[in-house]
DNA sequence: CGAACCCTTGATACGCTTCAACAAGAGTGG
DNA sequence: CCACTCTTGTTGAAGCGTATCAAGGGTTCG
């Protein structure tokens, strides 16, 4: 029945997309800048991040954490991506977010002395790194300058979420996938293409979309002269246009 | 054509329910502690903000922040409520969350250093409080305890917008009321019941639903004889039946 | 090859919105 | 005082948007 250890095997959409190897050293120091603010200026507040970070590989469908579980981490992703959702005994996982990159997978859970409430799986080969939270605590009442990093990192999640509330109340499908393609795209002149690196039903969880939805609504929009999909790549032919429907 | 100087006036469910006079002098001290965690002990780091705090007062309709506006400060409402969404010039007012007693209004927008992205108006009169994020900032270098408050508001702020965004994505319109109902329903015991503060269409604002549906929602649950709805006052008559709608 | 996974397309069903009409309450002004 | 207006909640009929169910084709892997 399961064909690759797991049900929700990622099987990525081109096989000729997979990540660099990148084997990392154990002890490789790991770039705390992108995490907080992409400002690496001045960053001696992080040097005492590297004592305490405990860095995991996980392949693909692991566990990262459940929902059950109390939250005694603050958890990152460095390379590779990550899904936050329920899994659920029947179906293979009700994916709500997925996060790319260097970013963080949960730092709220654990300043609440609760369980994390969503579970985590790893999306693909990923490398992850953890802070235990009493440390981290520790560390923070000799260093302000991380606390207000930390304070940042949690303000812009509370943005982030509030646009994403805003959009799941206000906006419909076509507006929401508009604004996901808008947010995603790259090479800017000309050229503008979104290249999609999950399975169509991922991104289409995430929009809170049926996969049968999203397919009909990239074919309406390549109807309408805007986008031009070929397979696991988007190329956007009207940007004006797409940019209008994104819109409020 | 404005009747009440402005057409987002709230017009209290009972006029009866009028908020307590409650003329404050201007130095009134202000109680921090139910808006970080409720812990009032050992709150001497809170002690800072005293000096900080500018307190507002504000008749309902008047506006807290605009959405435009440079978030310089972190706004708290401590009595009264006040609605946050955006203010369209046709429609009357586009809620999308309303905050009530002692909360936070925004904690997050001003350490991003741009606009409130959202706007905010008294629905109520309130009583509000403003702290300068500058000095706040700075209070902190001093206050390592103070970080820790703000970053735990801040991590409750998150986990509530990750719940909400779940059940607008996985629930429908009848199990978010349940959810709504359970979470604001009180007097436990053989008489339980949920006191609407607000006008419905506000309720279902929030709700991501029209007035239309949460009168015909309640109605069907009436029928079920879950609620019986009298006015403003809706009386759970089968609680579990409602926590069993209200659950994943 | 068949099995298992993916995406797509079509037909149908359901949930919720939209539009329109109505009754009730509250403030206003003749 | 009553008529008038404005707001609110309610109910009904029609329509849109999206989910659900079912079927088929493409790809990968054993």
């Amino acid at each position: 029945m399961l064909r690759r250890g797991c049900t929700f095997a990622a099987m990525l959409p081109r096989s000729s997309e997979l990540p660099p190897l990148h084997r990392v050293r154990a002890e490789s120091a790991i770039d705390w800048a992108p995490l907080f603010d992409g400002d690496s200026s001045g960053a001696a507040e992080l040097r005492g991040l590297d004592a305490l970070g405990i860095e995991r590989q996980l392949s693909h469908g692991e566990l990262v954490f459940s929902r059950r579980q109390r939250a005694e981490h603050l958890v990152a992703v460095i390379s590779g991506s990550v899904g936050l959702g329920l899994a659920r005994d029947g179906s293979p996982f009700h994916l709500q977010r997925s996060v790319h990159g260097p970013q963080w997978v949960d730092l709220s859970s654990a300043w609440l002395d609760g369980p994390y409430g969503q579970d985590a799986v790893a999306l693909s080969k990923a490398r992850l790194v953890e802070l235990p939270w009493p440390a981290v605590r520790e560390l923070l009442h000799g260093e302000p300058a991380l606390a207000e990093r930390l304070l940042l990192s949690l303000a812009r999640q509370v943005q982030g979420l509030n646009g994403l509330t805003h959009d799941l109340m206000h906006k419909d499908a076509e507006r929401r996938l508009a604004v996901w393609l808008c947010q995603h795209c790259q090479g800017s002149d000309a050229e503008v293409i979104v290249p999609l690196k999950e399975r169509k039903r991922d991104i289409a969880a995430q929009l809170a979309i049926t996969p049968e939805t999203l397919s009909r609504l990239l074919r309406q929009l390549q109807r309408k002269g805007v986008l031009a999909v070929r397979g696991y790549t988007v190329q956007v032919l009207d940007l004006p246009a797409l940019q209008t429907l994104a819109q409020d």
